[in-house]
DNA sequence: TCAAGTTCGATAAACATTTATCGAACTACA
DNA sequence: TGTAGTTCGATAAATGTTTATCGAACTTGA
């Protein structure tokens, strides 16, 4: 069976924590210990860790660190770099650019915004290259944090250049073909969770 | 039955096109043209509005949309103002202190850093009043923007000065007391999802 | 060597969420 | 008035996700 959304949503948790195991030379870990860690339940963390690995766990002793990491990798498909841009160059599009916590090779690389004053011509840039270095550096992920007004019209835009996934932070349910992959990622609906789950 | 995660989250959706068709003077909607809207089932929406709802949609008709927003809205408990802090003032903390999106009364009023370069004495202050500010306007929420290396260090902080909600971005599974709510938001997840699901 | 404790994977059970079905109520229009 | 089309809520079915159970394999330390 095909992997679930929330399985996929927690492999990265899974890689932040054995990655720092990795640092700390600890070679294998339990399902427990990770559950014990994250708070999830250890028999969840086995059947996620199946999902994604060939590699046995031994009974006594826990899975390998190093190939669970290799595993997940490679599974996430983060060991080939990626490049990823983003439109609108305000404080959340370039916290994006700065952002650490992003999987190893994957980068937002290149900001590109209406607002000719913010291009620096160094990680910034006006939106009249937009199509021409999408097509040339063949992107196919791009981040929205342009303000809610003109969102759909960026979105519109970024799939006319070729773009086939997109992450958008406007506050604004954004209407794509079925061919393209998109996340509302929403802010507000994250902070109605979180203020109102008992 | 207590409301599901899931569809909390979705309720804010609803507020945003129910609040656009408000704007635009319609007074009634159908649970299919909400479902199209968003892109999800028409059964899923009438589930969802009964949750919140106690008002009935007519068949032929559907729902109101004025009845349906002051529903939800008193179910999100976003008609009492809500004051929240951001600690770590980067690009993050500025774009959440910034952002449009939320609910109306819900406001990020305040931030605090340790960098006394960045306090302004207007929103951005130091950490050295958090305690202070904290009991004396009774906060309960705060969002954490620090880096990594920080953040569960601020997260200790903020629960000794009586925070109860957390709303954590920083790339770290923070560990609280049973008794605080934290989200760890894991923006790396979110796009590992959106880059590997099929 | 052996007993106690840990940990695994497989299978099954419990629980949650989404989708389908259906009869009834309403609108619109001939 | 009557008929076709829309929409509802309730109930049931299907699907997906999490948790429990259990026998077997391994480690550790007496």
């Amino acid at each position: 069976m095909a992997i679930s959304v929330v399985t996929l949503g927690r492999l990265p948790k899974y890689l932040r924590i054995l990655k720092k195991m990795q640092m700390e030379n600890i070679n294998n870990v339990s399902s427990t210990s990770i559950a014990k860690e994250l708070g999830f339940n250890p028999i969840q963390v086995r059947k996620d860790l199946a999902c994604v690995s060939k590699t046995d766990g031994k009974p006594g002793v826990g899975f390998v660190v190093n190939d669970l990491i290799n595993d997940i990798e490679e599974f996430l498909n983060i060991n080939k770099s990626k490049d990823i841009i983003v439109i609108g160059a305000g404080r959340l599009g370039q916290a994006l650019m700065n952002y650490s916590g992003f999987e190893n090779k994957i980068k937002v690389v290149r900001a590109f915004d209406v607002d000719k004053k913010k291009c620096d011509n160094k990680k910034i840039f006006s939106m009249n290259g937009l199509k021409n270095y999408v097509k040339k550096n063949k992107i196919s992920v791009a981040i929205i944090t342009v303000p809610r007004e003109a969102a759909q019209e960026v979105c519109d835009k970024l799939i006319d250049c070729g773009i086939k996934v997109i992450w958008n932070f406007a506050p604004i349910h954004l209407k794509v073909p079925d061919d393209i992959r998109i996340k509302n990622e929403d802010l507000s609906a994250s902070l109605a969770v979180l203020l109102n789950s008992y």
